[in-house]
DNA sequence: GCCGTTGTGGACCGCTCGGTCAACCAAGTC
DNA sequence: GACTTGGTTGACCGAGCGGTCCACAACGGC
């Protein structure tokens, strides 16, 4: 079941919704048609599981980065940079399928909607929590904005996705990187 | 010419570019499939032509903002608080038609991809116009990284785009922008 | 060995897709 | 009025779409 909704999720990723054909998800997952309706519904629900999938695992490794003993700021470099290392090691699957589910799918599809936004809602979560346990610690200024920070932080994700397709340039996306991070107050 | 490229830019940037059928252009456009094909070759030159058209229009806007005769922070801040403005009031099309192109085309379609990275340049070009203005002006600290900061700025700009459609809440976001701003040295 | 049940696969459905093409139409020239 | 010409049209094409359905395989209980 997770092998079918990983090869499920692999696929929408590289290719969006739209372009994807219930044909490739069988050929990609191994299953008939019957199966894969008889189990999922519909394409639809089909993208809605295989999002949430992505989103478990992908909320999961961030959390991870997050709970590390190093310092917050260097725990963010390091998370933020990964992502853009992901991204540009892996040219058939560039981005996110976070975002490309908000570009492309939440306008039209409640469902999706519905899990984008409690995956934001998580990713910012985790990035508040962080920020809290570093302004205790006295490891940033006791004047920070946690909330706007953690909102913040997640809009840079989700902006260093999107650049990473369209300015594949390492050195310009570190740039953009630690730029960002001086807005974290000592 | 320019009424016809209006109408696909605004259905694509709609719906996307495989969620639009050549009959839905047919229609919104008034023309015939023939005249369609025979002035823009296939459905993918057509798009690579509204794209062209969507950043000529809003590149333009972009620029003229940065030029009025207000303080640099407040330029850009309003600038993004404008964009945030017009994803949350048209709800039928809340993204942008280049996030959506980086995020769905660009992968898959050269010229797309072209198109994209010119105009993210571009974006970009802009702001270090602005910044180097603002800092020959005693604006901004001269210690200031136009460069990091211009390719920053673009992806704020990017990041509010996705953003505004996950999290459609103006106060959220306008704290976001601030946080965002506060990175640009006095 | 023989059922009932469960899950599977792929032929099949109506439909729409992107793209083509021959017929057609108005306007200009003589 | 006959002819050329540039642009327009929508019927039409093969292919592929999302989704359905039923014959059939696999398997545990008896």
């Amino acid at each position: 079941m997770d092998e079918v909704l990983s090869a499920v999720m692999e696929l929408f990723w590289r290719q969006g919704y739209e372009a994807t054909s219930v044909q490739d998800l069988c050929a990609a997952t191994g299953l008939g048609k019957g199966s894969l309706y008889a189990a999922f519904g519909s394409k639809q629900e089909l993208y809605g599981q295989a999002l949430r999938h992505y989103v478990k695992l992908t909320t999961h490794d961030l959390q991870a980065q997050l709970l590390r003993s190093v310092p917050l700021r260097q725990a963010v470099r390091d998370l933020l940079l990964d992502r853009i290392e992901q991204s540009l090691s892996a040219p058939e699957r560039p981005g996110c399928l976070l975002v490309s589910a908000v570009v492309e799918r939440v306008p039209h599809d409640q469902g999706a909607a519905r899990i984008a936004r409690d995956a934001i809602e998580a990713l910012k979560g985790a990035f508040a929590t962080a920020l809290h346990t570093a302004r205790a610690a006295g490891e940033i200024s006791t004047d920070a904005d946690v909330d706007s920070l953690a909102g913040y932080l997640t809009a840079m994700v989700q902006a260093l996705r999107v650049m990473s397709i369209s300015v594949p340039d390492e050195k310009q996306l570190t740039a953009i990187v630690d730029t960002a991070l001086s807005v974290i107050p000592e």
